[in-house]
DNA sequence: TAGACTGTGTACTACATAGTACACATAATG
DNA sequence: CATTATGTGTACTATGTAGTACACAGTCTA
């Protein structure tokens, strides 16, 4: 039941539109800087997800996670991209290793390097 | 001292030349299945780094890394991508925190989650 | 009911990516 | 010394990426 990026960010768009009027296709593509028409051809998957810096200027208009986005769009953050590749062999590895594990598991990974002394 | 994606082939390459007379240019880019003046050109950076299917032929055939072959491409293999992208908020999460780690305890960790009971 | 705003269809495009094809001079080899 | 192999220069190209520009019909609103 994978949500394509496009649906996604209909769906999202129409629910801050419930409250919001000024949430339409039209303003939202003005916002970040897009033809309407090229936004709303996304939505419906008519074409590929936008690039990068436009996911991203999406994610802060619609006020979501610009990683999750990116990951429905199949991309990675460039920043991510960077830590990874200063350390390939030592993250391909890391990510690797936590390809199988349960979210929770991760979760707890995360908080205890987070306040861990490693 | 960043090693170019390009040095770093040559160099590979020319080494393994010394013992073995078939790791011209002409004869890798042969076996990966390109054109021998591609190859030059990419090791010369005088083009930008081939691409990912590409890449992998040649840490194949030069018996390296391929994910460190790819991050001097600036660019991560795919089935890494998609093990981000299922989970893209816990794993960013992880990432940036290893961010700063020394890699004694990116491995520690790797160690860990290997054989602990996560 | 006129004007503004809405979503969307069609047609087009600039730039990047990932190479190919072939020619050429030089070096090595039998 | 003839041929085979080698590295590289020049010119070209197919496909993908990330959109733009504009028109049009329907809807809402003052």
């Amino acid at each position: 039941m994978d949500t394509s990026f496009g649906d996604y960010v209909r769906t999202l768009r129409e629910e801050r539109r419930e409250s919001d009027r000024s949430f339409s296709v039209r303003q939202v593509a003005t916002r970040i800087g897009v033809e309407p028409s090229y936004l709303s051809k996304v939505e419906r998957g008519q074409v590929a997800p936008p690039s990068e810096a436009t996911i991203k200027r999406l994610g802060e208009v619609l006020d979501t996670d610009p990683d999750v986005l990116l990951a429905l769009a199949g991309k990675l953050s460039t920043d991510l991209k960077e830590i990874i590749c200063k350390r390939p062999q030592l993250v391909a590895d890391l990510i690797r290793q936590i390809r199988d594990l349960p979210d929770h598991a991760v979760v707890k990974l995360v908080r205890e390097v987070r306040d861990g002394n490693w």
